[in-house]
DNA sequence: AGCACGCCGACT
DNA sequence: GTCGGCGTGCTC
């Protein structure tokens, strides 16, 4: 019986506490098992990490109030990855156990959308060449990690499910991790038929204890197969045989709060501690996969090059906006136009709302550019001063276009609302509705809109990326990108990949129900690679080129990145710890000799009257530079009214 | 992260 | 004179 127990708190703190425990709790308080504790003076709920039978303090040790759980909530497993979890992603392992559970810490995610029957999703009882060679390899296990690289319609999911249903048939379990924005309720019906009462769905509709309750049953092993978005990686399967990760790309795996875990980081660490098999798919992989995949040491890439359904791929048309006078262009206008005229639905997608702080001309579309690090550069109004804030490279702002010469040059950029005022002046009569992040907000004016456009209730539909996943409306002819370059223009180094991705998706969709389906590109830049690869459905093209200039600039997947971000009420306080803090690092990284490279060039940004600044710290050689930051970082805690967020392996650095 | 304790500025 | 800012340190 023990005594004593060992705790993690869902607190920033790395140390464990010691609590005693009193006779009549002896037979619940166990590893794995929350327990009620005083702390300070509060109480918090604790997570039981070990047992001891003796303890010997040098101060006084206060008793646990209750134990909640009456069978293991964690297992070894779990808490063991908790544990990896703290230190690769600099957190406490509190904050790591807290996470997993639902209700334990919110887990924003994104109201799900409904999407229209997905034909695809039929059995389909023969089986392509390559699917079945997939299938044959996967399940040989000779890696330890698939990648699916196939277009859409090339029949990835039910490669998928066959696999799955094979595992299980071994008694093994498995994990299906798809976009929050694909769980549809199709997806859902389709997995629940063929594994019948076998099946965990984690949606984000279930409430917490809902979620709690399906937690237990697969802890209890009374399901084989779990299926839901990024938080269900921790589904705790005690004989884990595979996880599939579908959409490999989407940056929906990546938890925006503290720790922010990426599902795919997580799934490649359960898979090699469990000896389970990672299988990844997307017709657009993730740079870093797709170096991976070149490697072929660990990740073996598996082609799905034809079509199943045999849908075309719809024309894809580029307008130069250079020559145009308004953002619908006279193309698009017209497309749109004839489109109404058969009574057929028109998407049009930003990809960004708002504006922006990047210089561009107005008449040939030239940007301001890092020489060093290839991507825009941001225009800093206190010094009045070009900046990248990657590697600190500053220059004049310029007054006219260095391409064109033109003087029709600023720092605006446009939003949906702008181009939703130009569609309605064009087109009075039609029916227009917009759905963005903002219109997202307000629960259920998605599935209002969604439903509306599927009764073909409206016209024109604008909107952001979110509307490109659930693409699957069959009336909809014509797909117009207004501006395929607004994702060009902000300073990531990700930029021309996640363009290059959205327009594949973008098209591979489109043709998929209806043959009449085209798309239209306006861009600034016909001649961008991002936009000329998707044009030629040249993925690996893309990739390699790609690769070659993050290999020039030395990021990923050539260098490991980690973030460090401070925000606070007062900016000066903040820009002053700012420099504090990158002096320390800088410091660290000289006495050392590691090859840390700190840049606090960053954008300052206030969000709900917080100010942030940035701190990019990157690692060529790239093997531990959590190690090396956690030892620079070691001792350091912000002061008061100033809060530090660890951004591993960041996706946004703005 | 909270929360207490402790020390200097402008307010009923 | 005190209310309240935030810097520092602790929580088994």
């Amino acid at each position: 019986m023990a005594k004593f127990v060992e705790v993690v708190l869902d607190l920033p703190l790395s140390q464990n506490f010691t609590y005693g425990v009193p006779q009549d709790l002896s037979e619940t308080a166990q590893v794995g098992h929350r327990a009620v504790v005083p702390f300070g003076n509060r109480e918090m709920t604790a997570y039981i990490v070990s047992t001891l039978d003796e303890f010997d303090a040098p101060y006084e040790i206060k008793p646990i109030k209750r134990v909640i759980d009456d069978t293991p909530l964690y297992g070894n497993k779990t808490i063991a990855l908790a544990q990896w979890m703290s230190k690769y992603y600099l957190c406490s392992t509190g904050e790591a156990l807290s996470l997993m559970i639902p209700g334990g810490r919110r887990d924003s995610s994104i109201p799900s959308m409904e999407s229209e029957d997905d034909l695809s999703f039929q059995r389909i009882e023969d089986l392509s060449d390559e699917q079945r060679y997939a299938i044959d390899t996967i399940l040989k296990h000779e890696k330890s990690m698939y990648y699916l690289f196939g277009v859409t319609g090339s029949g990835k999911s039910e490669v998928f499910l066959r696999c799955a249903e094979d595992v299980i048939a071994q008694g093994k379990s498995v994990i299906y991790l798809v976009p929050e924005i694909t769980l549809t309720h199709q997806l859902a019906r389709q997995v629940t038929k063929r594994f019948e009462d076998k099946v965990a769905i984690l949606h984000s509709a279930l409430t917490p204890s809902q979620r709690l309750k399906e937690w237990k049953r697969i802890a209890e092993g009374k399901v084989s197969l779990a299926i839901g978005a990024r938080s269900a990686v921790f589904a705790p399967f005690k004989n884990l045989g595979l996880i599939i990760l579908d959409e490999e790309h989407e940056n929906s795996y990546k938890s925006g709060n503290t720790p922010r875990y990426h599902a795919r980081q997580i799934a490649q660490h359960r898979c090699q501690a469990e000896g389970a098999t990672l299988l990844m798919g997307s017709a657009t992989p993730s740079l870093e996969a797709y170096a991976l995949m070149q490697e072929n040491k660990h990740l073996e890439a598996l082609y799905l090059r034809k079509r199943v359904s045999g849908g075309v791929m719809p024309p894809v048309e580029v307008v130069n906006l250079s020559y145009e006078k308004s953002m619908v262009s006279n193309r698009l206008q017209e497309a749109i136009r004839e489109t109404l005229a058969k009574k057929k639905q028109t998407i049009l997608f930003l990809n960004r709302r708002g504006f922006s702080y990047f210089f561009h001309c107005d008449s040939c579309g030239y940007e301001l550019r890092c020489p060093h690090c290839a991507v825009a550069l941001t225009y800093h109004k206190g010094h009045d001063q070009m900046v990248c804030h990657y590697c600190g490279y500053r220059t004049k702002p310029v007054k006219v276009c260095p391409e064109c010469h033109s003087l029709d040059v600023g720092y605006s950029g446009f939003g949906t609302e702008m181009v939703e005022e130009q569609i309605r002046a064009m087109f009075p009569t039609a029916r227009i509705a917009r759905l963005d992040t903002d219109s997202a907000r307000k629960k259920g004016e998605i599935g209002k809109v969604i439903t509306a456009f599927r009764n073909g209730e409206i016209d024109i539909l604008l909107g952001t990326q979110m509307v490109a996943k659930g693409l699957n409306f069959p009336l909809v002819e014509l797909v117009g990108i207004v501006l395929a370059d607004s994702g060009l223009n902000i300073p990531d180094f990700r930029a021309q990949e996640r363009t290059f991705s959205l327009l594949v998706q973008v098209s591979g969709r489109a043709g998929r129900y209806n043959d009449q389906g085209r798309v239209i590109i306006q861009t600034y830049h016909p001649e961008n690679p991002a936009i000329q690869y998707a044009l030629n459905a040249d993925v690996e093209g893309f990739y390699e080129q790609e690769l070659e200039i993050r290999k020039q600039t030395g990021f990923p997947p050539f260098s490991r990145l980690i973030n460090l971000v401070l925000r606070g009420r007062n900016q000066q306080k903040v820009e002053k710890e700012i420099e504090v803090l990158t002096e320390r690092l800088e410091s660290f990284s000289a006495k050392h000799g590691s090859q840390l490279l700190c840049s606090s060039e960053c954008p300052l940004e206030k969000i709900a009257s917080n100010w942030r600044y940035h701190l990019l710290v990157s690692d060529v050689t790239g093997a531990k530079i959590q190690h090396l930051v956690a030892q620079a970082l070691d001792g350091y805690s912000p002061p008061s009214g100033i809060y530090l967020e660890i951004d591993i392996d960041p996706l946004q650095l703005l």
